[in-house]
RNA sequence: GCCCGGGUGGUGAAAUUGGUAAACACGUAACACUUAAAAUGUUAUCUCUUACAAGGGUUGUGGGUUCGAUUCCCACCCCGGGCACCA
């Protein structure tokens, strides 16, 4: 028993007192301001900014930054330049349902709360660099939110589109993709209806493969690209939902299509005429087929403009429902342009050879005179409709042209392409009967199976199909077909998506399509278990081979018919094309509210949507009397006529500013940029200050962002990339979640439940040092585990008794070769764990090397120090008062982090195991390396193992240096 | 239904990646110090064979591979998460 009587009274550990003084002058000193330092590698450490709630933090929410902070406090430790920031996302509803119910400005609330929270994580002991603090919702932020979405409009990537979109009634706006849940507004759990709203909306589709690809995309040296947990990744893929594919064309049987008799409409391309090429052919071929044909000579062939050869042909042709457009070359632009002024749409589209962007001209060629004629703007999804969904495209013989836009065009349009070889190249010989083939009309259908088209018994589409409207004249059974239309349209979402319910369908009677793989006539029917939106909205029905199919053959008696599968390519390329589907839709990025960043758009009578000046940004939010949302689809900035109504930038006209504002996901999507330079007024970043800290080395935040934020993100990065502001083709190279911290009754912490736990509180009782060692030690970072504040006294009783272990501390102690071992073991382990994000176990070998120094009755300087210097990224505090009473003039935390000496951390005496039939029996200490032979000769030795031996065949021996030797006796 | 995690003492958990299962900590019990309590320290604490000793069993269940399996393989059960009448 060790006497104590000799020792010190030591200063009693008053948290509150060394917390507080540590804090000051940290501040004061400005050792975390973070600097771009030529001379030390970078190191980004970032926390998910939090939303300031009125309700603050509670003790769930510092585990994270907690984490970060551990991290960024070894790292800088290391001789790195940290960068470790906190900012604050304040644009959404909970600021403006308050500002509603009270009518003050919501910038109040956001200013109360932001103060609150820099409180709560200021007794912490948070390294913070609080220079570079951003908030969403301030002007100077947010104008460069404004100028990213200026940007994408630029691109072409934000555009304007009237297509149904989720409304929830309660928050009276619309909703992207992402934030419905269920059919439910993710907020507030109203049901969601579908509205056709006009909405903005960002194309993150056109960056779907990139953001799927780069999930899996390996580095120089073959480790992944992004290091992140595989069930956040796996969310993005599932949210991408890519599914390969084929769509195979089903054409009318005759029987159905001999009487129809279309409207064609040629339009030549540049240089060409009426005369020209397949032309004067095709017009003959379709005229023998009792077919309307009309060729017009278009204006100025060799000099062409846009306005002038769409007006000739919305003034010389006739449209209606049977008009087939074809367009040649130009002449398919023409036709697409067309296409986007007619009031009613057309039977559909043929694309011969042509491309929507204006890039095809290409490096090498010659700018064509049309180049600056015409206006390169396509309403994609205008054209998909008014073309009836029926567009063929034709591709070009040049492969590089072909891959690079056909491809895309026909994916855009969910338009068949057609891959054939032209006769001759750009469709320019006399007959080019590959076109002709492709007028025939036919159903595609989109299929993941074309190795079961032998199985095909009948076909499925949806009652919203284009087609089905077009083909009433031919159906017998038209009544019917029409009352099941009408009720599928009264069906909620949540209804018509509820895979559980009875499938239902109407038989198209007098329509039959003809399997393409066997020339077989099956008959075609709606229902409503096929999705217009998703695929083609038509389904090749295989009943013995997809549960959904054979469900509603069952109940309709339709044909199951057992086949053996094909070669799934073989299929493809014999009776279809490649294709592939995502089920990531376009982000619906208008919301009808106002607290959100103005969307910089103005609108004019004369020319059309107007991009507000980049000088002229921000567009501030304007001040107004009611924050109410008005539910008609208009945000309350409709009603602030100051603001809205103003010139417009081009023509000086009478216009409106937009005045929908963005979501709250814009300012989130590329904060962790402003942080690198957050006060520069001439851009976004300086580009070397983002060639300096980019990318993000560790991002540390919530799983739940894992199919919104974290992809809003990564498109936008992506897309920065694209026009030269970002260096990196990813935001952030690593990513953990952090698990939740549940209440003591294992429920969410919420003021509903009563279970809050607030930290202000526990660090008052505790200390903070406790609460972060704490909150370290609970157990895996990234597991969910329920607080408990009883448990907070072992992590207390850790710090006290490393404070009093200063007491054992001797100048003139001279320690035992297996302290400094064990130190030196524990800074390896440390700093392992703290790089794998393992704290607890880093702790835990804390404690262990603790605990041994505990035992001994002294301790020198040196080994105390070096221990000092692993604790302080976890208790900061203690760390920094005890460094300082050992004689230290500089704060612990600019310290260098201690190297461990690979000598010392090996044993040169090893125990070794002894297992009789793989149960372990006997035990012994050998020199390190000890050979194999004397091994085994000590294990037979053992007195425990030799009882076991006794009266044995030995049958086996296996001998692991190092480790065990292993005995396998006979009976 | 498909896909990703995960399942170890009373509790949170650990296990060098195939080599002594339960480190570290909470809780509990006994003891020491104390007038007493708190604090602190010491000891014990997976379970069964009533206790010592000596053994047996044990990482969701059942099989397999192996000298040896918490770890690898197969099947199943349960919990958490993502997607979903997606063709």
């Amino acid at each position: 028993m060790k006497s104590k009587a000799n020792k010190q009274v030591p200063k009693a550990y008053d948290h509150l007192i060394i917390e507080k003084k540590w804090q000051k002058k940290w501040a004061k000193s400005k050792i975390y301001r973070s600097k771009e330092d030529a001379e030390k590698s970078k190191y980004y450490v970032l926390d998910m900014f939090p939303y300031p709630s009125g309700e603050g933090l509670h003790v769930g929410h510092p585990k994270g930054y907690i984490a970060t902070d551990v991290v960024s406090r070894m790292k800088r430790m290391q001789g790195h330049s940290v960068l470790h920031p906190m900012g604050f996302d304040a644009f959404g509803l909970p600021a403006e349902n308050y500002a509603i119910k009270t009518r003050t400005n919501p910038l109040i609330a956001v200013q109360r709360n932001v103060k609150r929270f820099k409180e709560q994580l200021e007794i912490i002991g948070l390294d913070y660099d609080w220079t570079r603090e951003i908030n969403t919702t301030d002007p100077a932020y947010y104008r460069w939110t404004q100028w990213i979405f200026l940007q994408l409009f630029k691109k072409g990537l934000a555009f304007e589109s009237n297509e149904p979109v989720n409304w929830c009634p309660t928050d009276k706006t619309v909703l992207a993709n992402e934030d419905v849940e269920d059919g439910r507004c993710e907020r507030c759990g109203t049901p969601v209806e579908k509205r056709p709203l006009r909405q903005w909306v960002l194309k993150i589709t056109d960056y779907a493969d990139r953001l799927l690809n780069d999930l899996d995309a390996k580095k120089s040296d073959g480790t992944n690209l992004l290091d992140w947990p595989e069930s956040i990744k796996e969310s993005q893929r599932n949210w991408i939902g890519k599914s390969e594919g084929a769509i195979i064309d089903f054409p009318f049987a005759s029987t159905t299509t001999e009487n129809i008799s279309a409207n064609y409409i040629i339009l030549h391309g540049f240089e060409g005429s009426a005369e020209s090429n397949f032309i004067p052919w095709l017009k003959s071929e379709l005229e023998k087929k009792g077919h309307k044909v009309t060729a017009p000579e278009l204006p100025n062939a060799f000099n062409p403009t846009e306005d002038e050869q769409v007006d000739f042909v919305l003034k010389n042709c006739h449209f209606d429902e049977n008009t087939v457009l074809i367009g040649h070359s130009l002449g398919a632009v023409v036709a697409m342009k067309v296409l986007m002024k007619l009031n009613e749409p057309i039977s559909g589209l043929v694309i011969v050879a042509a491309a929507s962007d204006p890039s095809f001209f290409g490096e090498s060629a010659k700018p064509r005179p049309f180049h600056e004629t015409f206006k390169w703007d396509f309403d994609l999804d205008l054209i998909k409709k008014q073309a009836n969904g029926n567009i063929a495209v034709l591709s070009d013989t040049q492969e590089e042209f072909r891959a690079k836009y056909l491809n895309h065009l026909s994916t855009q349009l969910d338009a068949r392409l057609i891959e054939v070889r032209a006769k001759e190249e750009h469709f320019c010989a006399l007959e080019e009967p590959e076109i002709l083939a492709a007028l025939h009309p036919s159903v595609k259908v989109f299929t993941t199976r074309p190795d079961t088209i032998f199985g095909v018994t009948y076909m499925v589409l949806a009652p919203e199909h284009p087609y089905v409207k077009s083909l009433l004249p031919k159906i017998s059974n038209r009544n019917e077909v029409v009352e099941y239309i009408e009720k599928a349209k009264l069906e909620t979402e949540m209804e018509r998506t509820d895979a559980k319910r009875e499938k239902t369908g109407v038989e198209l009677k007098g329509i039959r399509v003809v399997n393409p793989a066997n020339n077989e006539s099956v008959p075609v029917w709606i229902a409503d278990y096929v999705l217009a939106d998703y695929g083609t909205g038509a389904v090749m029905a295989v009943p013995a081979h997809d549960e959904r199919d054979a469900d509603f053959a069952k109940k309709y008696d339709l044909p199951i018919r057992e086949i053996k599968l094909e070669d799934k390519d073989e299929m493809i390329r014999k009776f279809g094309s490649k294709t592939i589907k995502y089920k990531l839709r376009d982000w619906v990025f208008s919301r009808q509210r106002y607290w959100g960043e103005p969307m910089p758009l103005i609108h004019c009578a004369n020319c059309g949507v107007v991009p507000v000046p980049e000088k002229d940004l921000p567009v501030k939010l304007p001040k107004v009397v009611s924050y109410e949302p008005t539910g008609t689809g208009e945000s309350p900035l409709a009603a602030i006529g100051k603001w809205v109504n103003v010139k417009c930038p081009k023509c000086k006209g009478k216009s409106r500013r937009e005045t929908n504002t963005m979501p709250q996901w814009a300012g989130s999507s590329w904060y962790y940029l402003r942080y690198m330079d957050p006060k520069n007024k001439k851009a976004l970043v300086d580009s070397k200050k983002e060639k300096y800290w980019a990318p993000v080395d560790l991002y540390i935040g919530g799983a739940e962002h894992a199919t919104r934020h974290l992809i809003y993100a990564r498109f936008w990065h992506k897309f920065l990339y694209d026009i030269g502001v970002t260096s990196t083709i990813e935001p952030f190279s690593r990513l953990q979640s952090v698990g939740l911290i549940m209440g003591e009754d294992g429920r969410k912490m919420s003021k509903r439940f009563g279970n809050v736990v607030n930290p202000d509180e526990v660090v008052a009782r505790f200390g903070a040092d406790t609460l972060r060692v704490y909150e370290m030690f609970m157990g895996p970072f990234d597991q969910q585990i329920a607080w408990s504040t009883d448990s907070m006294v072992g992590a207390r009783r850790f710090v006290e008794k490393v404070w009093r272990l200063s007491e054992k501390v001797l100048s003139s102690a001279v320690d035992d070769i297996n302290i400094i071992k064990i130190i030196h073991k524990t800074i390896k382990k440390v700093t392992d764990d703290i790089n794998g994000l393992k704290f607890n176990t880093a702790i835990s070998s804390l404690m262990i090397a603790v605990n041994e120094l505990d035992r001994a009755e002294s301790i020198s300087k040196e080994q105390f120090q070096l221990l000092l210097q692993i604790l302080a990224p976890f208790m900061p505090h203690v760390a920094d008062e005890l460094w300082s009473s050992l004689g230290n003039k500089k704060s612990i935390h600019i310290s260098s982090w201690p190297e461990f000496d690979p000598k010392l951390i090996e044993d040169n005496e090893v125990n070794i195991i002894v297992q009789i039939n793989g149960k372990m029996r006997g035990s012994f200490m050998a020199a390190k390396d000890t050979s194999k032979e004397l091994l085994e000769e000590t294990a037979k030795k053992v007195p425990e193992v030799m009882k076991w031996l006794t009266g044995k065949a030995i049958q086996k021996i296996v001998v692991v240096p190092n480790r065990l030797v292993s005995i396998v006796v006979g009976q």
